[in-house]
DNA sequence: CATAGTACTGGGAACGCTCACGCAAGAAAC
DNA sequence: GTTTCTTGCGTGAGCGTTCCCAGTACTATG
């Protein structure tokens, strides 16, 4: 009849029976447990002693169906963007993103999926209040997904410049065009005149950007060759696009390719080409992979701070998480040329 | 005064204004919801066009404070395993992880961490019912913290075999040891009579029983040298170790390194001394990874089958948050033999 | 000595859902 | 025509928090 006797016998302890326990209301252990200040010392001994006792963890379903937070964020990665993975990308971002978020309570929820299926369940989980916010890695282009979050009101951080920016959305990238640039300028001023390039795609910034430090650092030089074949990032189209540019110009002495697999692939074909390298051609690559240390000659390549920019990633994130209404800045890493026996 | 009045403005659309612009009550929506038999087909379509127009998704808070399910598993990785992320090991393995997850309602939540500040957070997340089980890849032989989960009662795949195995917990790993008899074999089959192993850690399954392939494969083989250096996985334990076995033999004429890093330090190692990767010495890995690809020559390589095992990951751990009583037996994968230039 | 703060604390209500009951109405059995 | 199932549906209670409003007991002020 009356609600007396019914012990709760069950897992873990509540916030009730930590209140018992110290002898207190529900609510001023939920005080002390979120950090208030309007607690007198001696009872936030007494609940933090009955904290220790019970071995209290609050319950985050219960927290979050009254804050309306879940303290997660979501990590989406384009399934179909196998490249994403070339080493050490994806496991560096990850790993710098991850030690970030580890400084706050927030998780890390990992979505791999493509297409529009994906697209789908992303707006879902973000518009739903399932995630508190997204980090998007590696899109195409002009992916619409990431402006219909920003425009939903979700704090979104994205990897790599987008292209259509018409509405703003928070960005970390590294610095593709000087990185190409300084390795393009590197080949020339180690002599090379006929320089070619193994472009990436171009509807993604990366391989737009890359392009664009290779024409700069060759603008108004006379007496330079300029060759630039188109490939996609992966190993078989540098090879396609290495062959290309050895039949417009046989003479060609240095390639600046976009990735360190297209420069691989280059390498593959120029020494099926009897070509030397470097001696007769010096190459380099970028991203600075487990591949560049492993080919023959090893290859000279362009760096990015993978984990900075995983950190930087999380930053954008959780600085949004705290002030919605705060306008961030992009944020641009530099990079390093890493110099080995290629070029 | 009367509770009347007080039109919900806020957000998503509840249980209640489903039922509400249905024309049914809360319990019945929710039966929709969860695919109840017991509604009839009229009051169904009803709910279920309310639903469609309202846009209504359960709140999951909400749900999982009841029920207390959480539909989320944990990855565990161990951040200190930089080598874990050898390429593509890491990124099929949570492929194939996410998109057997991506059947359920199941959500993926990465955890990267390392040391005693991750068994202990593991562990509390997984006591605390935030998540329903976790999936940990990769430990050091005779990790505590799998047996721990499992003890606690909570739902756990492993990937890779554990150590000790008091207490039985499902893994799925690749047949390392075969892996390794058939590489070790075929070099003997292609005549090599003096061949080396370098080994990978003898604290991990994987580093035992490609130790154990090697030896079976040449059990009772008769005007064989064996040979056997210590490594770590790592390209520096392979250079050192095949530095090792040459001053050991100089007339050594067969490697089967226990991962591709490790045989592409060999290659350098060999090359450096003046011999010719597959003429003098032919040479094998494991993992078939990006880099067996671009040494030159490329490396004949054992695969693992890695997205699949990502995908058996995924299954044991459904069995048992399915049916937590079932006891599961291990999933052991087979493995392929990559021919390349190398052997 | 009354009055107004101030510093803490208690408890009701709400968050959105599931689950166990119970009731109504039609079908089947006698 | 009563009884008994069966099927479909509504309802109250409760999951473990946070938030807010109202105390209560002091301390400082006039």
């Amino acid at each position: 009849m009356t609600s007396l006797g019914r012990v709760r016998t069950t897992g873990r302890p509540t916030l009730e029976q930590v209140a018992a326990e110290a002898g207190v209301s529900r609510g001023t252990v939920s005080r002390v447990v979120n950090g208030s200040l309007e607690v007198s010392t001696t009872t936030l001994h007494a609940v933090q002693d009955a904290i220790d006792k019970l071995g209290y963890v609050p319950n985050h379903a219960a927290r979050s169906l009254v804050t309306r937070r879940t303290d997660t964020v979501l990590l989406v990665v384009s399934e179909s963007e196998a490249r994403v993975f070339d080493e050490p990308f994806f496991a560096g971002l990850v790993r710098g993103l991850g030690q970030e978020l580890a400084k706050t309570n927030l998780q890390l929820n990992l979505m791999m999926a493509s297409g529009a299926r994906q697209r789908d369940r992303v707006e879902q989980l973000v518009g739903n209040g399932h995630v508190d916010g997204a980090v998007l890695i590696s899109l195409h282009g002009d992916d619409p997904l990431p402006r219909k979050l920003v425009e939903a009101g979700a704090p979104v951080a994205l990897n790599g410049r987008p292209l259509s920016s018409e509405v703003s959305v928070p960005f970390v990238d590294a610095d593709n065009s000087t990185g190409a640039r300084t390795a393009t300028e590197y080949l020339y001023q180690s002599g090379r005149r006929r320089i070619a390039t193994l472009t990436g795609p171009q509807d993604m910034a990366a391989g737009i950007d890359r392009l664009d430090g290779y024409r700069s650092a060759l603008k108004a030089r006379r007496g330079v060759t300029r060759l630039v074949a188109q490939g996609d990032f992966g190993q078989a189209s540098g090879e396609q696009a290495m062959r290309e540019v050895l039949e417009r110009d046989s003479d060609v002495d240095a390639v600046f390719a976009a990735s360190d697999l297209m420069a691989a692939g280059a390498m593959r074909v120029l020494r099926a080409a009897g070509r030397r390298v470097p001696e007769d051609v010096a190459v380099i690559g970028f991203d600075d992979s487990d591949v560049a240390r492993n080919t023959e000659p090893a290859l000279t390549s362009v760096a990015q701070p993978v984990q900075r920019m995983g950190a930087e990633l999380a930053r954008l994130l959780i600085a949004q998480l705290e002030d919605p209404t705060r306008s961030l800045d992009p944020v641009i890493l530099p990079t390093e040329l890493v110099r080995r026996g290629s070029a």
